[in-house]
RNA sequence: GGCUCCAUCAUCUAAUGGUUAGGAUUUCAGAUUUUCAUUCUGGUCAUAGGGGUUCAAAUCCCCUUGGAGUCACCA
């Protein structure tokens, strides 16, 4: 006898979005954990567009997830999949369950349905359908177009076996009716093309939000009446806005992409992402090949997490930190700032680095070191340009015109080191003064590397600016 | 409203039924820095409430309260 190992059977796991505008950084957390498990047991990770509703249809939307996709690094298996051009499959397997009388054409019109429910709403009833033509076998009514309904179970339970949640135990008459799954247009619904698809793709582990708990059991209901066998569910709980509630596009940046705008990184983000609702010990950094290494959907909290940037923006910066000036230089050309034959490359990469939490921050403090300040702030030069500092601004540029030889950092500090040592000042005294010369403010950079950066002339074109004011 | 889920610092989270309830972010001090940022050191801050079970409860059970999700010929 040959005993498998069940985690060692292929996993299979899948994103399956419905296309509407662009990908949520919801979705993307559901995507990346579905992703990690997958690749993790070596197994497969399918996208899969849910395109079922065409008054919803939106082709750009399909092509928005796949460059997100491509931004963060997540790679799906196979090629997309779309339900719009799967119909003749849900239709095959809606008359396969017509065939075998566990579904059958309902022809209540539409109407009739809303004023049933509107009675039901005003009764304090449970609002479904009443099963009227569960058992017709009559003439159907003329110029009336029939849905398809799906023999639901009329009693009993149903258990959602949720590798985040437990066992969820549904009752039946509480949550069940012979549910539509084909519109009187032909066209399928959600919960049975979910479970058609998922079945059919050969999907192992459903992870996915918690907002589908609840659509679970009626998956249940068609995975039973086709006689497919159940995956194993992950139902991830929500990630909440700062009210409490569920995110939604009016909590600011939900769009993946406006991340990339606004300067983050993939990596901080994904590293953001995983550490929301799961967590491994202390461990706050986490690389791609550690997520994938320890990431399991078992070890899932079972509760909400609020969305907030704080710890993106500390994670931002620290794979800023860490990242080499090559890399740095790369995607900063997507903020406009071209480096790449810039000849204080690494000294500008290296004043910079540190100081922002974002890339677009960072573009920024460059532009503020190679422009030249178009103009002095009254209040900063209150604040920083004394009366003696036209003095010792002179002698410093005096200082660096006789000096030689001056390309490093460490080259102007001394310039600098020998103007205070001869004034007989501090170096805040030349410091200020000299830092609005150079960028116009009061905070910034290190003031040997901004000279080191930009130069002898321009440092002292700078200088002269800001004296002859 | 029905159903379901959830409940540890402000936030993300640790804690085989036995810890002074830990870490991280934020914040606040101090140090470093010509400035700002970084970095370093230190501090403040939590088991929602009430009952049980147990020698022992953040942890197990019940109730209350609070929050969330979902109830379509949307997905």
């Amino acid at each position: 006898m040959i005993i498998v190992k069940k985690d060692l059977l292929m996993v299979v796991t899948r994103f399956a979005p419905s296309p509407t505008g662009y990908l949520h950084i919801g979705g993307l957390r559901t995507a990346l954990l579905s992703y990690l498990w997958a690749r993790r047991n070596g197994g497969k990770f399918i996208l899969r567009i849910e395109d079922t509703d065409f008054s919803r249809n939106d082709e750009a939307a399909a092509l928005a997830i796949v460059e997100a996709f491509k931004w963060v690094g997540l790679e799906h298996d196979g090629v997309i999949e779309y339900q719009s051009s799967r119909l003749a499959i849900y239709q095959e397997y809606a008359q396969k369950l017509l065939d075998e009388g566990k579904a059958y054409k309902c022809y209540m019109p539409k109407e009739a349905l809303d004023k049933l429910r509107e009675e039901q709403v005003a009764s304090k009833e449970r609002a479904k359908y009443d099963n009227r033509y569960r058992d017709f076998t009559g003439t159907p009514p003329e110029g009336c177009e029939a849905v398809i309904r799906i023999k639901a179970p009329l009693e009993g339970s149903i258990t959602v076996h949720d590798g985040v949640k437990g066992d969820v135990v549904f009752n039946v008459a509480d949550i069940l009716d012979d549910f539509i799954i084909a519109r009187a247009d032909g066209t399928p619904t959600y919960n049975f093309v979910v479970a058609v698809d998922d079945a059919l793709m050969g999907v192992t582990d459903v992870i996915r939000g918690d907002d589908h708990l609840s659509n679970t059991p009626k998956q249940i209901v068609v995975y039973n009446a086709l006689g497919f066998p159940l995956p194993k569910f992950f139902h991830v709980p929500m990630i909440h806005n700062s009210e409490g509630k569920k995110l939604s596009k009016r909590d600011g940046a939900t769009d993946v992409m406006m991340y990339k705008t606004m300067g983050y990184t993939p990596e901080a983000l994904l590293n953001f992402l995983v550490r929301l609702g799961w967590s491994h010990g202390d461990q706050e950094i986490f690389s791609m090949a550690e997520m994938l290494e320890l990431f399991d959907p078992r070890d899932i909290n079972r509760s909400a997490s609020v969305y907030n940037t704080e710890k993106l923006d500390w994670l931002n910066s620290h794979y800023l930190k860490n990242m080499s000036n090559e890399k740095l230089c790369e995607l900063l050309e997507f903020h406009g700032v071209m480096l790449i034959s810039h000849d204080k490359r690494e000294i500008l990469l290296d004043a910079v680095k540190e100081r922002a939490k974002t890339l677009a921050e960072m573009a920024i403090l460059i532009g503020e070191i190679l422009v030249a300040p178009a103009e002095f702030d009254e209040a900063v030069l209150k604040k920083g340009y004394k009366e003696e500092s036209r003095a010792i601004l002179e002698a410093f540029a005096l200082a660096l015109q006789n000096a030689s030889e001056l390309h490093l950092p460490s080259d102007y500090h001394h310039v600098m080191e020998s103007v205070v040592a001869q004034l007989e000042i501090g170096f805040g005294k030349i410091g200020q003064p000299l830092r609005i010369a150079l960028l116009g403010k009061l905070s910034g950079p290190g003031l040997d590397s901004v000279m080191a950066i930009i130069g002898v002339e321009e440092t002292l074109a700078r200088i002269n600016t800001l004296i002859q004011r």
